[in-house]
DNA sequence: TTACTTTTTGAACGTGCGTTCAGATAAGGT
DNA sequence: ACCTTATCTGAACGCACGTTCAAAAAGTAA
């Protein structure tokens, strides 16, 4: 009897999930049981199956919202020149990562992890996330600022450069969040331009 | 009995390797059980003992000999110029990554399953990759041939765009492999000109 | 205080895990 | 033909897994 009941479940709800995004980031989905999960809530393992219908479930949830988050919070003004546009992405993309590292690892990660079916829809989502840059390019060729053979190349190439800064950059080093971005801005600029 | 005995050795152990290449970059380290291994193998899991010590080994050795070919397979003449030299380096490093795309797999998700001590001998081999390129821009911007604001930023980004190559690209698609290699020959070449 | 609902416990289920090892089997040397 | 050595089998070990569920506990409302 570590702890004590009745109506927590929107405390506990959460904390599952946080659990669950911190554990699976830090060993890997597959080696994060359950009751490690519940462990961490401060739960007995049945006690998860309140909140999720089942381990796997609860993987896709978090990509799914990962993914989600991001579509919803990334911003472009089609009005604006490409190459302004362009700078936007990449500091969004860098800063947008690098504030939840976990939740990003387990989006790259454990992508085999997910069902067929769940796998499917988190494709799709970072499908719509890609096409977002791709049409940056395209309108930046089209007016003749940009210069690139072709734009799903350039935006994978962009996306997965954007995207290693996590597996490196730690605040407080060498270098701040804001110098590195700099230089990612302007290296991106000129490999499209 | 599913299997002659005998001083097998020299065809057991490599088959030992191949398998287990396959399935841990199919289902992952932690998914993969010695028993999955060994029916590929055609033989019972006890057998994979006289191959490996353990399973830890076995995911250990794959990720050192990856490395070790890789450090012992990229060519670099520094009596020629940055820029050609660069140019070399992409077309090696997006050809040899595309040969063996489990073994780079392995390579880059199997790394927080490994022991602490392999973990760090691997990385070693990995920082002596990265610095033959950060040589390279080094000197491009000595000669000024090349203008990069931090090397070690730039040498991180262009790898990780290059090995992005291998999460997408596949034969017999839109494009060959020397069309992607060329875009990014271009890209590469003007990102940090 | 009582009645009711929500939440958690704790035990159990069948299954599969990495690893070990005695005994069986096959190859190679003489 | 025999002996030695290398290789493999098959069973076993203790343990941890995801999931289920009746019973218990704690909250809510009257």
């Amino acid at each position: 009897m570590a702890r004590t009941a009745g109506s927590h479940s929107d405390i506990t709800g959460p904390r599952v999930r946080e659990a669950a995004l911190r554990l699976f980031a830090q060993g890997g989905y597959a080696a994060v049981s359950m009751r490690a999960i519940a462990a961490e809530v401060g739960v007995q393992a049945g006690a998860l199956y309140n909140y999720t219908p089942d381990k796997q479930s609860l993987l896709f949830d978090l990509m799914e919202s990962h993914m989600t988050e991001l579509l919803a919070t990334v911003a472009d003004d089609p009005t604006q020149p490409a190459d302004a546009r362009l700078d936007g992405f990449v500091g969004f993309h860098i800063r947008f990562h690098h504030a939840r590292p976990d939740a990003v690892f387990i989006a790259y990660m454990e992508l085999r992890n997910l069902t067929e079916d769940n796998f499917a829809r988190v494709e799709a989502l970072r499908r719509v996330y890609e096409d977002g840059l791709e049409q940056i390019l395209r309108d930046g060729v089209a007016a003749g600022v940009f210069k690139v053979g072709d734009t799903k190349i350039a935006t994978l190439a962009i996306i997965a450069m954007l995207t290693g800064v996590n597996t490196w950059f730690r605040a407080g080093g060498r270098l701040s969040l804001e110098e590195v971005t700099a230089q990612y801005r302007d290296m991106v600029r000129r490999a499209v331009t």
